[in-house]
RNA sequence: GCGCCCGUAGCUCAGCUGGAUAGAGUACUUCCCUCCGAAGGAAGGAGUCGGGGGUUCGAAUCCCUCCGGGCGCGCCA
């Protein structure tokens, strides 16, 4: 496998045996790149300069090898990473730290060795060791230079990777059930997983948005019930209403349209209300359609869209729950005990044995959900993601057990779990808990209506799904520098103003010329900008490898920071027209960066503001 | 009691899967529009990275342990 990757010296490639032990992440990069090239668009300059830098070092070990400054076998898992700070140039690498002991070396002798063995400097501007023994590499600007000219050549494919390519993932997220509006959870849900969604795609996956639910459960019961009660004009907590029906003045809304024999178009299907009071099924129906519908609109509203609906239903009526129960009793993972049938969870790390049909001969919700994700895996996803509020992680030992368990061949990593924590919503420094409609809960709709799409996205994905969000609904509406969204957004806009100007002017600008004329601008404020620009492809990949969303917003807010900064401190319409054309080009640049950004959050980039 | 997640500046949070003096925003002080949008920028102070051990040349990051907070532990879904 390490054939593919190209490395060569004086025509001959070094035997793959000296370096079978290196392992690094941009090694293996280069070999996912190398199988997928025919779907690559233009690969990333300074993308390349790094894998290139990697080569060069794999080379001077060689050579070191070769001539026994370094012991034969001596191997290390180095990087080539960005560095912190400009003083320490572009990319340096920690190979002569992790080597030194072998070598019996000291760290910074062994740099100036390998230095010394690199076989080539073509594109570098110097090499510098530094600090305890890193290898510094200062990259001349014309990488960069290219970089811009590839964000403008490939506009909104710009950034777009292909790890993914020829492969597809299943994303499933949100899979409400339809018995009330979305609330903020389910907002953080939809908002995550979208993003996530937009990132696979982006890094050349084909991605399926899949939504999951279950129509014919207790919950679903207890929702005809409820709306059963208020068609009858029954209110919360008199006499016959149901033990856990559903308190919110939505429920309400549902019967009387139930009763006025209203028409809902849900899931491509019209269903007009029966209007009858008794027929619970005919309530059940409808209000599932009802909610659905409302849930559906709420989402569009956010901009989120689904692929599939996979009902739960469809998994007994396809047989798909029995053969799932055959198959793991067939594997014999299962025993009866007091009538019900147990699945030996225990032997998958779970810290109990689980039921998985019932004394009474129904199954209990897991099995569902392991035949649920086994059809995933049937359905040939090489990744799955299922994101949950983290409420649910209880249930994930579970299913892994389960999946496991049908012995198929499903890996350990499969599928992959996103867990988000909970929100809080906050107003004028108190916390918000209530909806009018909802009753117990904040509503998806109570927020895009109160803060926006835009913000509301932002707000979501902003921080890791992991650590506990706190919405700040001043903050979101706010139209001030305060509002990270306003600020990004902002810079997208200042851009536009600035063409727009250019044409009140009377002026133009040429692109080609902006672009031959890249080196003009070497201030502090441009390189760091065009530094910040590169890294965009790089922050694609790694949100989308790591299903992380936040570091794209992360990233937005830096790279609007760094033209802040040169918007402030110069002039783009000046009088020189190689510099003022190499200025509009980077700025053009970072226009289209920030869009193709935004866009991976299903955020608007507005032309003014 | 067990399991998962979190603990970084007064507040809200990043920290690129182990690197070089720990970073933003906010708040607080002080500056910058006769000039392409001041919804912006520049400068300053602010930290025992919850505590304690360990691994390593090197730890906010990995391991152990304790403390504090959130969530979950049904023949419910």
């Amino acid at each position: 496998m390490f054939e593919t990757y190209p490395l060569h010296r004086e025509g001959v490639s070094v035997a793959p045996l000296l370096y079978v032990s290196v392992t690094s992440r941009s090694l293996r990069r280069g070999e996912q790149r190398g199988q997928a090239l025919h779907y690559a668009a233009i690969p990333s300059p300074i993308r390349s300069v790094k894998d290139h830098l990697h080569a060069l070092i794999l080379d001077a070990i060689a050579t070191l090898r070769a001539d026994a400054t370094l012991p034969p076998h001596a191997s290390v898992e180095f990087v080539v990473e960005r560095t912190r700070s400009r003083e320490h140039g572009d990319f340096a690498t920690n190979v002569a730290l992790l080597l030194a002991k072998a070598a019996g070396r000291k760290p910074r002798d062994l740099a100036t060795a390998l230095v010394a063995a690199l076989p080539s400097r073509e594109g570098l501007e110097k090499v510098e060791i530094a600090g305890p023994g890193f290898i510094n590499f200062f990259v001349s600007p014309a990488a960069y230079h290219r970089d811009v000219r590839v964000a403008l050549d490939q506009g909104a494919a710009f950034g777009r990777g292909v790890t993914g390519a020829g492969r597809t993932a299943g994303v499933e997220f949100v899979s409400a059930n339809p018995t009330g509006p979305l609330h903020v959870g389910h907002g953080r849900a939809a908002a995550i997983g979208d993003c996530i969604a937009r990132l696979l795609d982006a890094n050349g996956w084909s991605v399926v948005r899949e939504f999951y639910y279950n129509d014919a459960g207790a919950q679903i019961n207890n929702l005809a019930l409820s709306v059963q009660a208020r068609a009858r004009g029954i209110e919360p907590d008199a006499p016959g209403w149901p033990d856990d029906g559903y308190r919110g003045e939505y429920i309400k809304d549902v019967a009387r349209s139930y009763l006025d024999r209203d028409v809902v178009h849900a899931d491509g299907v019209d269903l007009a209300g029966a209007g009858d009071v008794d027929d619970l099924d005919a309530i059940r129906r409808f209000a599932v359609a009802t909610m659905r519908r409302e849930q559906d609109l709420d989402l569009r509203a956010f901009g989120v869209a689904f692929d599939t609906y996979f009902l739960e239903s469809s998994l007994y009526a396809d047989g798909k729950v029995e053969e799932t129960v055959r198959e793991l009793v067939a594997h014999g993972h299962t025993y009866e005990e007091g009538g019900a049938l147990w699945l030996r969870t225990t032997q998958f790390g779970d810290d109990k044995d689980r039921v998985m049909r019932k004394s009474d001969g129904t199954f209990t919700y897991f099995l569902p959900d392991v035949a649920y994700h086994r059809s995933k895996w049937q359905r040939g996803y090489q990744r799955a993601i299922t994101e949950l509020g983290s409420d649910h992680h209880g249930s994930l030992a579970r299913v892994k057990a389960g999946l496991l368990a049908l012995d198929t061949g499903i890996p350990q990593g499969w599928p992959e779990y996103v867990l988000h924590q909970m929100v809080t919503v906050m107003r004028g420094g108190e916390e918000v808990k209530l909806s009018k409609r909802a009753g117990s809960y904040v509503t998806l709709r109570d927020l895009i209506d109160e803060v926006g799409r835009d913000a509301t996205r932002y707000f979501l994905i902003a921080r890791k799904s992991d650590s506990q969000l706190v919405f700040d609904i001043d903050l979101a509406r706010a139209q001030t520098n305060d509002n990270p969204v306003y600020y990004i957004q902002y810079a997208h806009a200042r851009v536009a103003s600035v063409m727009r100007q250019l044409a009140e002017r009377g002026l133009e600008w040429n692109r080609e010329n902006g672009l031959s004329q890249l080196a003009r601008l070497d201030s502090e404020h441009e390189q760091a900008l065009m530094v910040e620009l590169s890294r965009y492809s790089e922050v694609v990949e790694a949100a989308g490898e790591n299903l992380e969303p936040h570091l794209v917003a992360t990233y937005l807010r830096e790279l609007a920071a760094a033209f802040h900064a040169y918007y402030n401190t110069h002039q783009f319409i000046v009088d020189d027209i190689d510099v003022r054309d190499a200025r509009l080009t980077l700025a053009a640049a970072v226009r289209q960066v920030l869009f193709n950004g935004l866009d991976l959050l299903g955020v608007s980039a507005p032309e003014s503001m």
